[in-house]
DNA sequence: CGGCTGATGATCT
DNA sequence: GATCATCAGCCGG
């Protein structure tokens, strides 16, 4: 396995659209006590400055103030009781927006993710926002760490694969502002959770 | 496979 | 009290 690399905050685009692609094939890594876990990213989407879909929307609460900080933060929400989500705050301070990470392809620290998902089965272990934080044993407590600080336990790094053709959609599950292609992915992963055809 | 639906809690109105 | 950027399990074809 190629060494991963620490992504630094300059490395990555302000504007957030520019960032959900990019990200897309990088990986997230996370280090535990019991050791690493890490995943390609597959899938995310896009969470404009005034957009209506964006918990952003009506300015900052305690809830959504990780994403008015300054990009490569993390906002780390829970959603329908049960499930936490990941984003990667975007645009500059003073601006709420965010990139959701939406599926890894697991690479390191599979048998923990088994675990922690309880299943076996590789392309289900974190195919989806909510699965993609348990495999990854991201919870609430990491809302608002800093992934470009160059300690934290919770961080970007490089590429490992240069990501392959990347197809876009409408985004998932969402209710206001349906429309724009702000998701993306890589076109016929099978870690991708929803449509993976071209856009 | 695909469609339906209940679970469950933080947040905001 | 309503909303919700979801998932797993169950059902039918």
């Amino acid at each position: 396995m190629r060494q991963v690399r620490r992504l630094r905050r300059s490395e990555l685009p302000v504007d957030t659209t520019r960032l959900a692609e990019f990200l897309l094939g990088k990986t997230l890594v996370h280090d535990l006590p019991d050791g690493r876990r890490s995943g390609r990213i597959v899938e995310t989407e896009a969470y404009l400055p005034g957009d209506e879909a964006s918990h952003a929307f009506r300015g900052p609460t305690p809830r959504t103030m990780s994403m008015f900080g300054a990009r490569g933060y993390a906002y780390v929400y829970r959603s329908y009781g049960l499930h936490d989500m990941v984003n990667v705050s975007a645009e500059r301070p003073g601006t709420g927006a965010g990139v959701l990470l939406r599926a890894l392809e697991p690479l390191e620290g599979i048998d923990r993710m088994q675990q922690a998902r309880g299943t076996m089965r590789l392309t289900d272990l974190a195919r989806g926002p909510g699965r993609l934080a348990m495999a990854m044993q991201v919870g609430l407590d990491l809302d608002g760490a800093d992934l470009c600080d160059g300690t934290g336990a919770l961080w970007l790094g490089s590429a490992t694969l240069p990501v392959g053709p990347v197809g876009s959609s409408a985004r998932i599950g969402i209710t206001k502002n349906p429309k724009p292609l702000l998701r993306f992915f890589e076109q016929g992963s099978r870690f991708v959770s929803g449509p993976r055809g071209p856009a």
